[in-house]
DNA sequence: CTTTCTGCAAACGATTTGCAGCAGC
DNA sequence: GCTGCTGCAAATCGTTTGCAGAAAG
């Protein structure tokens, strides 16, 4: 439960809704397959793999997953996130989920999400968005990744 | 070590010498297919897929290049960037190159290297670590990337 | 009914690996 | 000479795609 995104309680009707406006402004229909995909994700609470989204949801053909979580991506429902084990994970975009950064584990490859107080997060994009403008870069917004060894991996 | 981070003309044999003692201690030989896709690293100044070092370093053969880089991966002499499209970028480690961050260009796909500000890097460490440990996760270092359009792509 | 989704199986592309010859020490 | 490194070609594996039938509106 503990939804993230900040709120204590954001009502499950409230990101499913906004999770139908997103695909419908991308011409996209929120089927049954689709919502299933969707719940897995919301279930999980952190970036998962394709093959970890396939056992919780049977029934479901790994191509239609992979064509869904690129309808997904498009539509801004999804992030991809390549990990270093070259198996992607997906997680529902910061829109709908709120900004947070994530906990790497070196060893088991685990990932967590993590949220920083809001002035730090400030403070971050300032002096990111002006370094990178020095390189004639304009910033959109930054990923930020603590790694390091998990509670069972240390 | 003196020789760190930031100033333009460190000396080739400083970094040279300190990879040969990396693969030393990883019982690795520096050879001279190795020394080539050492400079094609250095060259660079940014994270480089396998097709650009082969571009670079002509008679080198593909196979050779993928085993090497899993050899200096392992022997921390170079980082594994896995990037957005698919295919891995590779650069020295920061104990070779110093730390950095990376601009990425969310239309062409490009990676460029970036510092920050010491003591802005010393603060976030700060938060970054105690957040961290909230979840029982231990960190060794972060990882930042400013995510954006890069100078020909704005 | 028409269009979009879905599942199956085949295709793809980056990366890995088995093997025989060559290089480093 | 022994051991490790290299190149070639074949294998692997995550992901993508063509196609025909099923579901959504």
């Amino acid at each position: 439960m503990a939804s993230r995104s900040g709120h204590a309680n954001e009502r499950t009707d409230d990101v499913v809704a906004q999770i139908k406006r997103l695909l419908t402004a991308s011409n996209q229909r929120l089927t049954r397959v689709r919502g299933s995909v969707i719940e897995a994700l919301r279930g999980a609470g952190r970036p998962i793999r394709v093959d970890e989204i396939l056992a919780v949801t049977p029934g479901l053909s790994q191509s239609s997953l992979y064509r869904n979580l690129a309808v997904f991506e498009a539509a801004g429902v999804v992030v991809r996130i390549q990990s270093a084990d070259g198996r992607a994970r997906f997680e529902l975009s910061e829109e709908l989920a709120g900004h947070h950064h994530h906990l790497i584990c070196t060893r088991c490859g685990a990932i967590d999400d993590v949220a920083l107080p809001d002035d730090i997060e400030q403070r971050l994009d300032g002096v990111l968005a002006d370094v990178a403008a020095k390189s004639g870069f304009s910033m959109e917004h930054h990923r930020l990744d603590v790694v390091g060894l998990c509670r069972h991996c240390r």
